[in-house]
DNA sequence: GTGGAGAATGGGAGGGCTTCCAAGATTCTT
DNA sequence: AAGAATCTTGGAAGCCCTCCCATTCTCCAC
């Protein structure tokens, strides 16, 4: 920070020197590639260890033209998205995954018009060497950026639209069946159900879950409202069923937090849960757990979403060219159902 | 990704040569330095413009010898720290304040051994210009390995031990003292603490501002237990002191997750809240307001912290050389008193 | 018209590493 | 024991910018 005398950083120059050797043995040692003698390669790594060495990697950045950063870009088109536990569980795998590939991870947040050309010029700039994605949305502005990028990317659950060449997915469509089952395993035959936003992916395969349970069981699909996956929306959505379709006996939330909305209506109204009405969410976070009644819900692997992503971001950096991934999720049964 | 003819990433000189001027007036446009004439600069833009060139950060950064990246170091002593919210929202804080000084984020979650020495590596290696960390016990491995780093770093919260020379903290001295005040305020008497562990920094400041409080309004220090800042932590200290001290009429609990504990227990122990006993935890985490009865406690500016820590980050890259920073914060209370 | 201040310009030397390649050292064949 | 085959080795060319500095140009004062 501005000394009298920067002690001037150690190089690997010197490193090959207190070692008698050359710079090109010494970077080989670096890397441990061949070609080295048994003496010079301890020779080389007993001076790195004495001078205690550390080689400058923007240098070896530009040489090798890699940078060993993966970026996960989150785009975040709703305030508070990273406050649920949902990202915080998915970088926790991302960085146990990206640990094993020997990369860093960058986080982006982008959220404003000028994060969104900040990421761009990241991406374009090639300071990653590779791009986590996530997003909702199919007309989300970052996609195009992506695309635009010349780095490989994977998307953590598919935008709508056309999907992408790598993705890592949970199976929405198994999970929203399952959930749909399991309330008419308990009997119920009025099963109606909060749908996620219907332009998105996750949204629209949940809702296709829910059909096709009741379509496999013979019966008619009912009465279904459209939510934004928050409590509030839950609740407004719970409102209107009850409205229209007073006779409900299950209700299929697409997520937990319009589940728990869900409840707090049908308690005001009078319905127990689960006598009256049985209730299941989808996602497992900590609010199922902690809602009245505990929320029969389907849990999804969320670190191994990460996780996978990683891998599989990896891989592509390794030049394969992998498949993309469904991952399977499972029934959660509590005491709303 | 090992195509036949690798087009040869676009470069400065390329840009140069179109708009017919050096490498040196490009590069001074670029980075908007003055001595450039009007017609050169313009004839520059246009060409980066239709080229689409953006520079390689890799080589700007071994010239500069600046990376433009700062990284955020979370110790993972216990496994789930990151599933809490307060991480994510310090993340949106220190996200917004770096785009302020064009700064990328790196996220490290050091836990395994091999972690650690990755990270260390990370700093000496140059490839960021500061640090923050965020680390809970003096002790943190993860401090040496700061220390060592030649770049600034800024503390999250102070560790315990001597205070680092830059940090960011809440005042958790003070917040303790308003929960306990309110509780006296309350008509309680005697007031009891589950207290964090007292070998953190946080711990111990929010206990010395529990005995602050009873000190200042001349009453003597009750029964305290200590706890880990997790639920079962609390019930099980709770428990404790029901059976130590059964005539306590107030409860001040180092954290949310203990206070939620701690209302479970004293449920079960047919005690009511606030009738029989009021209750204060600290944080303002969502569990406060899902608890039953909802939680009276002292709410941190999260965001904030990570804000302050990012520019005070920012200000040491750029040679300042600011002071520490103690955020305050305020008591909301709820119906648990 | 001349000197000189100050701006504009481009050449070129880094920045610290990787890696190609030619040359020297070693081992293996027959 | 000579020649082929294989290892080791170090010199030097890159990677793509930034920035110092010597040079040229512009313009104004006297």
């Amino acid at each position: 920070m501005g000394n009298a005398l920067p002690p001037r950083r150690l190089t690997l120059d010197q490193v090959a020197e207190r070692a008698g050797v050359s710079r090109s043995v010494a970077s080989r040692v670096l890397n441990n590639a061949p070609h080295v003698s048994r003496a010079k390669r301890d020779a080389v790594e007993r001076a790195v260890r004495d001078l205690g060495f550390v080689a400058n990697s923007k240098a070896r950045a530009l040489a090798t033209s890699q940078s060993g950063v993966a970026a996960l870009v989150i785009s975040r088109q709703d305030p508070s998205i990273l406050a649920d536990p949902f990202y915080a569980q998915v970088i926790v795998g991302i960085s146990a995954a990206l640990e094993e590939g020997d990369l860093h991870l960058m986080l982006c947040l982008a959220e404003s018009e000028r994060g969104r050309a900040r990421v761009e010029k990241l991406l374009r700039s090639g300071a990653v060497d590779g791009v986590m994605m996530m997003a909702l949305h199919a007309d989300d502005p970052l996609i195009k950026v992506a695309d635009k990028a010349s780095t490989p990317v994977v998307f953590g659950g598919r935008p709508g639209g056309t999907p992408p060449q790598w993705y890592v997915d949970i199976d929405n469509v198994a999970g929203a069946r399952a959930a749909t089952e399991h309330l008419l395993s308990r009997g119920r035959r009025n099963v109606v159900t909060i749908t996620g936003p219907l332009d998105t992916e996750v949204g629209q395969a949940r809702h296709r879950g829910y059909r096709e349970a009741l379509l496999l069981a013979g019966l008619k699909a009912r009465a279904s409202e459209t939510g934004d996956f928050t409590e509030a929306s839950g609740a407004a959505a719970m409102s209107r069923l009850l409205e229209h379709q007073p006779d409900l006996d299950g209700v299929f939330a697409a997520n937990d937090n319009m589940a728990a909305g869900a409840l707090k209506v049908l308690r005001g109204a009078g319905r127990s849960v689960p006598e009256d009405v049985s209730v299941v969410g989808f996602d497992d976070l900590a609010v199922a757990q902690n809602a009245q009644p505990a929320l029969t819900t389907v849990h999804q692997p969320i670190r191994d979403l990460g996780t996978e992503m990683a891998r599989m971001l990896v891989a592509l950096i390794g030049g394969k060219n992998p498949s993309p991934i469904l991952l399977p999720s499972h029934l959660v049964v509590r005491s709303s159902t």
